[in-house]
DNA sequence: ATGGTTGATCCTCAA
Protein backbone atom coordinates (compact mmCIF):
# COMPACT_ATOMS: atom_id res chain seq x y z
CA UNK A 1 0.00 0.00 0.00
CA UNK A 2 1.76 3.43 -0.90
CA UNK A 3 0.62 5.93 1.16
CA UNK A 4 1.65 10.02 0.31
CA UNK A 5 1.63 13.30 1.72
CA UNK A 6 0.82 16.49 -0.81
CA UNK A 7 0.61 20.08 0.29
CA UNK A 8 -0.96 21.69 -2.56
CA UNK A 9 -1.36 25.28 -2.15
CA UNK A 10 -5.13 25.68 -2.35
CA UNK A 11 -7.33 22.44 -4.39
CA UNK A 12 -8.58 24.89 -6.38
CA UNK A 13 -5.95 25.95 -7.82
CA UNK A 14 -4.19 22.53 -7.96
CA UNK A 15 -7.35 20.27 -8.97
CA UNK A 16 -5.80 19.45 -12.48
CA UNK A 17 -2.16 19.03 -10.96
CA UNK A 18 -3.42 16.93 -8.34
CA UNK A 19 -5.67 15.01 -11.00
CA UNK A 20 -2.92 14.43 -12.91
CA UNK A 21 -0.60 12.97 -10.24
CA UNK A 22 -3.13 11.14 -9.03
CA UNK A 23 -3.72 9.12 -12.60
CA UNK A 24 -0.01 8.86 -12.98
CA UNK A 25 0.80 7.59 -9.45
CA UNK A 26 -1.82 5.63 -8.25
CA UNK A 27 -1.52 6.15 -4.92
CA UNK A 28 -3.55 4.00 -2.24
CA UNK A 29 -3.77 6.80 0.03
CA UNK A 30 -3.10 10.48 0.37
CA UNK A 31 -2.65 12.92 2.62
CA UNK A 32 -3.92 16.42 1.80
CA UNK A 33 -2.93 19.94 3.56
CA UNK A 34 -3.67 23.51 2.59
CA UNK A 35 -6.71 22.66 1.20
CA UNK A 36 -7.98 26.32 1.39
CA UNK A 37 -11.23 25.43 1.10
CA UNK A 38 -14.46 24.82 3.19
CA UNK A 39 -15.57 21.23 3.01
CA UNK A 40 -18.52 21.88 0.82
CA UNK A 41 -16.22 23.01 -1.61
CA UNK A 42 -13.90 20.14 -2.16
CA UNK A 43 -13.87 18.42 -5.13
CA UNK A 44 -15.52 15.35 -4.04
CA UNK A 45 -16.73 14.25 -7.71
CA UNK A 46 -13.07 14.84 -9.35
CA UNK A 47 -10.99 12.62 -7.22
CA UNK A 48 -14.13 10.01 -6.97
CA UNK A 49 -14.42 9.82 -10.65
CA UNK A 50 -10.52 8.66 -10.40
CA UNK A 51 -11.81 6.11 -8.00
CA UNK A 52 -11.27 8.06 -4.19
CA UNK A 53 -13.09 8.05 -1.34
CA UNK A 54 -12.38 11.15 0.49
CA UNK A 55 -12.86 12.90 4.35
CA UNK A 56 -12.14 16.86 4.45
CA UNK A 57 -11.95 19.26 7.57
CA UNK A 58 -11.54 22.26 5.63
CA UNK A 59 -11.97 25.63 6.52
CA UNK A 60 -12.11 28.93 4.74
CA UNK A 61 -9.36 30.77 3.05
CA UNK A 62 -6.69 28.91 4.91
CA UNK A 63 -5.38 25.53 6.36
CA UNK A 64 -7.60 22.37 5.49
CA UNK A 65 -6.54 18.93 5.36
CA UNK A 66 -8.18 15.63 3.72
CA UNK A 67 -7.54 11.83 3.55
CA UNK A 68 -7.86 10.26 -0.37
CA UNK A 69 -7.93 6.37 -0.69
CA UNK A 70 -9.29 3.76 -2.91
CA UNK A 71 -10.32 1.82 -0.14
CA UNK A 72 -13.31 2.47 2.80
CA UNK A 73 -11.95 5.26 4.83
CA UNK A 74 -13.27 4.19 8.66
CA UNK A 75 -13.60 5.78 12.04
CA UNK A 76 -12.76 9.29 11.08
CA UNK A 77 -11.47 11.68 13.69
CA UNK A 78 -11.25 15.68 13.03
CA UNK A 79 -9.17 18.31 14.84
CA UNK A 80 -5.90 17.72 17.19
CA UNK A 81 -7.29 17.13 20.90
CA UNK A 82 -5.59 19.40 23.42
CA UNK A 83 -7.29 23.01 22.96
CA UNK A 84 -10.95 23.24 22.37
CA UNK A 85 -10.14 26.64 20.95
CA UNK A 86 -8.39 25.99 18.55
CA UNK A 87 -10.43 26.36 15.49
CA UNK A 88 -7.68 25.53 12.75
CA UNK A 89 -8.30 23.18 10.50
CA UNK A 90 -4.53 21.00 11.25
CA UNK A 91 -5.89 17.47 11.91
CA UNK A 92 -7.68 14.54 10.21
CA UNK A 93 -6.94 10.80 11.25
CA UNK A 94 -9.03 7.36 9.60
CA UNK A 95 -8.55 3.93 9.63
CA UNK A 96 -7.89 2.18 5.97
CA UNK A 97 -7.38 -1.93 5.47
CA UNK A 98 -5.50 -2.84 3.85
CA UNK A 99 -5.12 -6.96 2.27
CA UNK A 100 -3.13 -8.00 5.43
CA UNK A 101 -4.09 -5.99 7.90
CA UNK A 102 -5.59 -2.07 8.57
CA UNK A 103 -3.24 1.43 8.72
CA UNK A 104 -4.02 4.39 11.10
CA UNK A 105 -3.18 7.37 9.04
CA UNK A 106 -3.18 10.86 10.55
CA UNK A 107 -2.83 13.92 8.53
CA UNK A 108 -1.55 17.06 10.01
CA UNK A 109 -0.61 20.59 8.76
CA UNK A 110 1.84 21.76 11.25
CA UNK A 111 1.69 25.87 12.15
CA UNK A 112 4.24 27.37 10.17
CA UNK A 113 4.95 29.51 13.01
CA UNK A 114 6.68 32.71 11.53
CA UNK A 115 7.59 35.54 12.88
CA UNK A 116 9.32 33.98 15.99
CA UNK A 117 9.62 35.22 18.07
CA UNK A 118 5.78 36.31 18.46
CA UNK A 119 2.63 34.93 19.17
CA UNK A 120 2.44 32.74 15.68
CA UNK A 121 5.22 30.91 17.20
CA UNK A 122 3.99 30.53 20.67
CA UNK A 123 1.06 28.50 19.21
CA UNK A 124 3.21 26.66 16.96
CA UNK A 125 4.97 25.44 19.67
CA UNK A 126 2.01 24.77 21.89
CA UNK A 127 0.58 22.62 18.89
CA UNK A 128 3.54 20.74 18.90
CA UNK A 129 3.23 20.20 21.99
CA UNK A 130 -0.11 18.68 21.69
CA UNK A 131 0.37 16.85 19.11
CA UNK A 132 3.47 14.64 21.20
CA UNK A 133 0.68 13.72 23.74
CA UNK A 134 -1.44 12.13 20.65
CA UNK A 135 1.66 10.88 19.51
CA UNK A 136 2.31 9.16 22.54
CA UNK A 137 -1.16 7.74 22.40
CA UNK A 138 -0.95 6.27 19.19
CA UNK A 139 2.20 4.54 19.67
CA UNK A 140 0.93 2.84 23.11
CA UNK A 141 -1.40 1.32 20.75
CA UNK A 142 0.82 -0.46 18.76
CA UNK A 143 -0.55 -0.66 15.89
CA UNK A 144 0.51 -0.05 12.38
CA UNK A 145 0.43 3.46 11.65
CA UNK A 146 1.83 7.01 10.68
CA UNK A 147 1.43 11.14 11.00
CA UNK A 148 1.87 12.17 7.60
CA UNK A 149 1.91 15.88 6.64
CA UNK A 150 3.73 19.08 5.77
CA UNK A 151 5.43 19.41 9.32
CA UNK A 152 7.03 23.19 9.12
CA UNK A 153 10.36 21.83 10.45
CA UNK A 154 14.01 21.48 8.63
CA UNK A 155 15.13 18.43 11.01
CA UNK A 156 18.93 18.72 10.66
CA UNK A 157 20.86 20.92 8.37
CA UNK A 158 21.44 18.24 5.59
CA UNK A 159 18.15 18.88 5.06
CA UNK A 160 18.45 22.08 3.58
CA UNK A 161 20.23 23.82 0.77
CA UNK A 162 21.26 26.67 2.79
CA UNK A 163 20.75 25.83 6.15
CA UNK A 164 21.96 29.08 7.56
CA UNK A 165 19.29 30.57 6.35
CA UNK A 166 16.90 29.15 8.42
CA UNK A 167 18.55 29.26 11.50
CA UNK A 168 16.57 32.35 12.80
CA UNK A 169 13.35 31.21 11.04
CA UNK A 170 10.48 28.84 12.32
CA UNK A 171 11.07 26.11 10.34
CA UNK A 172 14.75 25.88 11.18
CA UNK A 173 14.99 27.64 14.99
CA UNK A 174 16.61 24.96 17.47
CA UNK A 175 12.91 25.10 19.62
CA UNK A 176 11.29 24.01 16.54
CA UNK A 177 13.99 21.34 15.81
CA UNK A 178 14.10 20.28 19.32
CA UNK A 179 10.08 19.79 19.86
CA UNK A 180 10.02 18.08 16.20
CA UNK A 181 13.27 15.15 18.19
CA UNK A 182 10.94 14.62 21.07
CA UNK A 183 8.15 13.17 18.91
CA UNK A 184 10.54 11.55 16.41
CA UNK A 185 12.21 10.04 19.53
CA UNK A 186 9.61 8.77 21.14
CA UNK A 187 9.78 5.84 18.81
CA UNK A 188 8.94 7.16 15.23
CA UNK A 189 11.18 6.01 11.89
CA UNK A 190 11.56 8.84 9.36
CA UNK A 191 10.17 6.99 6.58
CA UNK A 192 11.90 8.63 3.63
CA UNK A 193 15.49 9.23 5.72
CA UNK A 194 15.68 5.82 6.72
CA UNK A 195 15.63 4.49 3.27
CA UNK A 196 17.59 7.72 1.99
CA UNK A 197 20.72 8.85 3.73
CA UNK A 198 21.62 10.86 1.13
CA UNK A 199 21.44 14.82 1.74
CA UNK A 200 19.50 17.44 -1.13
CA UNK A 201 16.77 15.46 -0.69
CA UNK A 202 14.11 18.67 -0.75
CA UNK A 203 10.07 18.63 -0.52
CA UNK A 204 9.67 22.37 -0.64
CA UNK A 205 11.22 24.91 -2.81
CA UNK A 206 9.51 28.61 -1.92
CA UNK A 207 8.31 30.81 -5.13
CA UNK A 208 10.22 33.44 -4.30
CA UNK A 209 14.06 34.03 -5.22
CA UNK A 210 14.21 31.37 -8.31
CA UNK A 211 14.72 28.76 -5.60
CA UNK A 212 13.53 26.24 -7.58
CA UNK A 213 15.75 26.88 -10.57
CA UNK A 214 18.63 27.25 -7.50
CA UNK A 215 17.48 23.76 -6.14
CA UNK A 216 17.54 26.08 -2.95
CA UNK A 217 15.21 23.63 -0.95
CA UNK A 218 14.47 22.49 2.27
CA UNK A 219 13.10 18.94 3.53
CA UNK A 220 9.93 19.71 5.63
CA UNK A 221 7.34 16.85 4.54
CA UNK A 222 7.79 13.46 6.78
CA UNK A 223 5.80 10.75 7.44
CA UNK A 224 6.85 9.36 11.08
CA UNK A 225 6.14 5.34 11.59
CA UNK A 226 5.30 3.26 14.59
CA UNK A 227 7.36 0.40 15.09
CA UNK A 228 4.48 -1.88 13.48
CA UNK A 229 4.69 0.54 10.60
CA UNK A 230 8.21 0.49 9.97
CA UNK A 231 8.48 -2.81 10.34
CA UNK A 232 6.06 -3.01 6.89
CA UNK A 233 8.34 -0.54 5.17
CA UNK A 234 9.42 -1.39 1.39
CA UNK A 235 10.39 1.56 -0.25
CA UNK A 236 9.81 5.70 -0.15
CA UNK A 237 10.52 8.29 -2.66
CA UNK A 238 9.83 12.08 -3.00
CA UNK A 239 8.18 13.26 -6.27
CA UNK A 240 10.47 16.01 -6.90
CA UNK A 241 9.48 16.00 -10.41
CA UNK A 242 6.51 17.57 -9.63
CA UNK A 243 7.66 20.92 -8.79
CA UNK A 244 8.72 21.61 -12.16
CA UNK A 245 5.44 20.74 -13.70
CA UNK A 246 2.92 23.83 -15.01
CA UNK A 247 1.60 25.61 -12.51
CA UNK A 248 2.99 23.76 -9.71
CA UNK A 249 2.67 23.49 -5.80
CA UNK A 250 5.72 24.74 -3.81
CA UNK A 251 5.87 21.30 -2.10
CA UNK A 252 5.85 17.97 -3.50
CA UNK A 253 4.27 14.48 -3.06
CA UNK A 254 6.13 12.62 -0.28
CA UNK A 255 5.36 8.63 0.07
CA UNK A 256 5.94 5.09 1.60
CA UNK A 257 5.40 1.64 0.44
CA UNK A 258 4.03 -0.30 3.65
CA UNK A 259 3.44 -4.32 3.08
CA UNK A 260 -0.18 -4.36 3.94
C1' DA B 1 18.75 44.72 4.44
C1' DT B 2 15.64 43.97 0.88
C1' DG B 3 12.75 41.89 -2.41
C1' DG B 4 10.85 38.49 -4.69
C1' DT B 5 5.90 34.88 -5.86
C1' DT B 6 1.54 32.55 -5.21
C1' DG B 7 -3.35 31.74 -3.43
C1' DA B 8 -7.67 33.26 -1.54
C1' DT B 9 -10.15 37.05 -1.21
C1' DC B 10 -11.68 41.22 -1.89
C1' DC B 11 -6.71 44.30 -0.36
C1' DT B 12 -4.26 42.33 2.76
C1' DC B 13 -2.70 38.26 4.94
C1' DA B 14 -0.39 33.86 5.06
C1' DA B 15 3.21 31.27 3.44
Amino acid sequence: MRIASFNINGIKARAATLAAWLAEEKPDVVCLQELKCPDDAFPTDLVGDLGYNVVTHGQKSFNGVAILSRRPIEDVVRGLPGDEADDQARWIEATIAGEHGAVRVCCLYLPNGNPAPGPKYDYKLAWMARMKTRAEALLAEERVALMAGDYNVIPQDEDAERPEAWRNDALGLPASREAFRRILHLGFTDGFRVLHPEPMAYTFWDYQRGAWARNDGIRIDHLLLTPQAADRLSASGIDRHMRGREKPSDHVPIWVELDI
